[in-house]
DNA sequence: CGCAAGGTTGACTAGTCTCAATCCTTGTGG
DNA sequence: CCACAAGGATTGAGACTAGTCAACCTTGCG
């Protein structure tokens, strides 16, 4: 059921008594399980190639977590740059801000993706990463990745994939919002964020959307009505299910098609 | 098709007489002033933070330069990726390709811009480079380029902030497909364009336009006739004067306030 | 000189946005 | 536990931006 994993993912929740046990939990995971070793997310974040060694100094690197509620800043545009960030549970989107208060959504986040290496180039970050609901990440200070990338050629090479990944992944963006219609942007997202959970071993015909509706416009570029709008028309003609947040890929193939 | 790529890789193609002095010039360029310590373009592509001792290493790795006639791709996507490369003279555009034959100019590069490094992540090329004018470059091999960095903690460091600042180049960009009106990406354009332009040492008022009406409309997201139109309301309005490839910007500041 | 490629302009159309009303879901406080 | 408030989502009608198709113009080059 869809409910049940979402508790698993994140431990505690939204109302007031819950609260505490938010942060409760947090700690105790930090302090319980911060061993990139020994975690379930491993293999998304860092590198396999590591020698045993290697992984433990990268462990030692990365030894705080820390608690995002949703709604939060990671940190803001101008902030300086300190850390980048995987993502240990929940999700985030990162967005960058017109003066006018235009906001574009540069990407969405899920669990074991990395984040804030915008950051890299003018040592201040250029985007804000918000979670959308309480999460928490992994904090690797970039000064010490930096040194140890120098000793670990593995590392260094992951560094550089990681970043070349995020060039290629907003290069496709950049062709779905300068080439697609409403209806191919939505598909793709949807099939898109399908795959990615397939990959964190959920389902991907069925999973629920961690965003508003504006929040998906802002990333495909089209007002949260459209999104609404095309949702209904992928609905109708059969291609996916939805019911508020929750998603269902019906025919993925037609989707693809679209 | 195929086959017009593969030839298009090598220098010598197609017409007879001129293709002679073409290749005959660019390579007593490459012969004659192939070093980065002498290189006018040094500080827009080397860090200028090398030791004496770095930078002659760095020098050796950059040994060969490459012609690239107008039309002709660098490289194209699904290449083995094997080089990065620093614009010597001349300009390209990048493109990402839709099976369906549409296409997104991801970026336009010019003289001192590094391009490339989309390939790192899969170690194949994820888009074509294309020379927007009989042009050349400096062709930095990766695996090379890779272990220098094991041992140079600047040009480390520089390589890393390379990639983020592309990301953050391609989230502005990102931006302007997702927020903005046809007018005020004309706008933007021009006025990046001509900040570049002032760099390296040209009037940022008055300049050459090297690619094609179609070209930035694949780049802006809109359909050239869109373009042309644009250019002419800019003139209309008192705010550029174009004719054909030639641009003059008469009022930036109105221009950065459409 | 003539052709081909690139650029401009106009008339019409399609797709997306805007504004507004209404509905649904979720969390809050009585 | 229920009622209500508030934010989010859906739907419709009309406006407007950019796309399409087509004609014509300009420029560069063989």
């Amino acid at each position: 059921m869809l409910l049940e994993r979402d508790f698993a993912r994140d431990a505690s929740t939204s109302s007031a008594s819950d609260e505490m046990s938010w942060e409760t939990c947090t700690r105790k995971i930090s302090s319980a399980q911060t061993r990139c070793s020994t975690c379930s997310l491993r293999s998304a974040c860092v590198p396999n190639t590591l020698t045993a060694q290697e992984l433990e100094r990268f462990d030692a690197i990365v030894s705080t977590t820390r608690p995002v509620k949703r709604g939060e800043a990671l940190y803001r545009a101008h902030d300086p740059f300190q850390s980048i960030y995987a993502v240990r549970a929940g999700s985030f989107k990162t967005m960058v801000m017109h003066r006018d208060g235009r906001e574009q959504v540069t990407g969405f986040y899920l669990a074991g993706e990395v984040l804030g290496l915008d950051g890299v180039c003018a040592e201040r970050h250029s985007s804000d990463a918000i979670a959308l609901e309480d999460s928490s990440v992994c904090i690797m200070p970039y000064s010490l990745l930096e040194s140890m990338c120098a000793d670990s050629k593995q590392l260094q090479q992951q560094m550089l994939r990681t970043m070349s990944n995020e060039i290629v992944r907003e290069s496709s963006l950049m062709m779905l919002l300068g080439t697609m219609s409403a209806e191919q942007r939505v598909a793709t997202f949807l099939l898109n964020l399908s795959s990615r959970m397939r990959e964190r071993g959920y389902s991907a015909a069925e999973f629920n959307l961690r965003m508003t509706r504006e929040e998906m416009g802002n990333y495909l570029g089209m007002k949260l009505e459209t999104v609404s709008r095309m949702f209904s028309k992928l609905q109708r003609d059969g291609l996916v299910e939805t019911r508020g947040k929750k998603i269902r890929i019906v025919d993925p193939n037609a989707l693809a098609a679209v």
